[in-house]
DNA sequence: CTGTTAGCGCGTTCAT
DNA sequence: ATGAACGCGCTAACAG
């Protein structure tokens, strides 16, 4: 079996305490007893044992990224997914390890969620409760919350200008003397649903441009009831010369549907999705979307994380991270 | 802080070992004593110690997929990351979390890799070396391989049937009557590359169709490579009329230069690719591709894994998963 | 069904 | 710069 740091004390005749020292601070030992400890331990195969390593010291350096079971899976979500990833580029950076965490769903016999320990600290993804985030803290595992708000004491929240990036969106049209601009909402959560909604709203009123109710529709955000969606706006009689998707895979329904109904995209239809995700340079003609940075995201989620866990200190933060509108061939303006 | 088996144990009158069997083996508890137990680990906020049990049992019931850097980032990868979907659905099924491993990185001053006991097992993908194999096993980790092949003892591989997928999709475009068809290879790993290639000669050959030269093509499997590739490919004053390319990034690009210079499809020009990533559903006309089921694979891969991990033998296994030709809206036959 | 006794492999005092 | 002793929280024999 492989060996532990016992073996290799006495092989080489060191302490115990000075082959721990050797591995976990080299400067604490002299250079000869190093090259000695070493070269033993690679003849033993000797290597830390990372689990008696986390008792005593007690942390692990690994964080669970969590994403509640609505938007599972996590890693074919296009929004999600690079979002992790730039979670595993900081740890990775830092010396973490990242596990997607499903303990949340292990149940103790008491009723209990039982998370203790696998993990010094989670990023919760978006929808979730309060009471979940108490049962993190009660275990002594840090929180930072992503893709949400609760107003709770030092608590980090990352989140996005929502309402910003539709006011872009909308008044880029605006500015190509496009007026009747239509949304499709994707049923998101409460908070993401009315920022969007607001930023359209908002924009119309101020150019004193009449909202009309059939213009205004709102949709499980699949492909399906999309493109469902888009051929009804697509049919009415004042059909809308725009349409406002407030996700990306809702605007690639309405880019197929138009292409279906021959129509010709932007002369007589612009269309915006919002995310920017990997999908949406797919489609031909491209998507016109909202961009959200979402590897940057992740990547603020996690330092902020190892920051407290490396003994920053806990305040409560709201940080709204900025969009930008990337145009390409679904709406003019694109150079 | 969090209390311990300790404090349960004090708080209730019962000693450890019955507190510690509540939790792990109920039925080996009385009605009562479970009772009394999980009441007051609730009230003192009690919950085994991960960290602690792993080190007792010497098992952490946790896996590391594990991707090479080529292929990074996994999450974003549409190969991948439908295979790491798959295995995350058996893990949490078979109670086991998932880590991305990183641990492969993690220098020790020794220079070997330290990865020891954060991990029951790990499932390698893609590239990799019979050395890496070898260290894993030698600090006692049980290793499946995937989208690969090593000749080992006991080692399990999980592969594709490369060569038939392909066979199918030239077997259909002949089977519409077409003969002048080009490839667009991308450079794989030599396996895949090698396989998928002989699919397309040896169908070719069968049909006694003459192969040209100027129709086959390698490329590096990205995006501008490939339209760049498509359109020398078009311009050619006899122009292939259908394109197999061997993964779906690059039929999507040729789909692109195809749209662009304003040619039909499939009237003009078919067009196939590999893979059946989520993308090719994206673009419109929709790609006819070869599926592969990937989310399968990933569930294979991780009960091999788990059945060895929990006893189950170890034996040499090269398992081949069969593929489908998916007919969509860039071919033929599509209904 | 329940309790007693021993470690698991390591890091951390506190000495020297 | 090095070593001795203790304990992290839990489970696994073995008894009763």
């Amino acid at each position: 079996m492989s060996s532990t740091i016992f073996d290799v004390a006495r092989e080489c005749g060191y302490s115990k305490t000075t082959i721990s020292r050797a591995f976990a601070s080299p400067e604490m030992v002299s250079e000869k007893a190093r090259r000695i400890i070493y070269d033993t331990a690679r003849q033993l195969n000797y290597t830390p044992n990372a689990i008696a390593r986390a008792m005593v010291r007690k942390q692990t350096n690994n964080l669970g990224f969590i994403v509640n079971d609505q938007q599972y899976p996590v890693v074919l979500n296009p929004f999600y997914s690079p979002i992790f990833e730039g979670v595993l580029q900081t740890c990775r950076q830092r010396g973490y390890s990242v596990f997607i965490a499903n303990e949340e769903e292990i149940q103790l016999p008491t009723g209990q969620v039982y998370v203790k320990k696998q993990m010094d600290g989670v990023i919760i993804c978006g929808k979730t409760e309060p009471r979940v985030i108490d049962e993190f803290r009660a275990q002594n595992i840090d929180v930072v919350l992503l893709n949400n708000v609760f107003d709770m004491d030092e608590l980090v929240c990352i989140t996005i200008d929502h309402y910003g990036g539709a006011v872009k969106a909308i008044e880029h049209l605006v500015e190509q003397g496009i007026e009747e601009i239509a949304i499709i909402n994707g049923h998101f959560s409460p908070y993401v649903y009315k920022e969007r909604f607001r930023g359209y709203i908002d924009v119309l009123m101020r150019h004193d441009i009449e909202t009309k109710d059939a213009f205004i529709t709102t949709i499980e955000p699949t492909m399906e009831e999309a493109k469902q969606c888009a051929r009804q706006l697509l049919s009415l009689d004042e059909r809308p010369r725009a349409i406002f998707a407030t996700n990306d895979t809702i605007a690639i329904g309405v880019v197929k549907v138009a292409l279906q109904m021959g129509l010709s995209i932007p002369e007589e239809l612009s269309i915006i999705g919002y995310d920017d995700s990997n999908l949406s340079a797919i489609i031909e003609p491209e998507l016109t979307t909202v961009r959200i940075d979402k590897e940057e995201m992740g990547k603020l989620a996690a330092n902020k994380l190892i920051d407290i866990l490396q003994g920053g200190e806990r305040k409560k933060e709201i940080i709204e991270c900025p969009t930008t509108l990337i145009l390409r061939g679904t709406t003019y303006g694109h150079h």
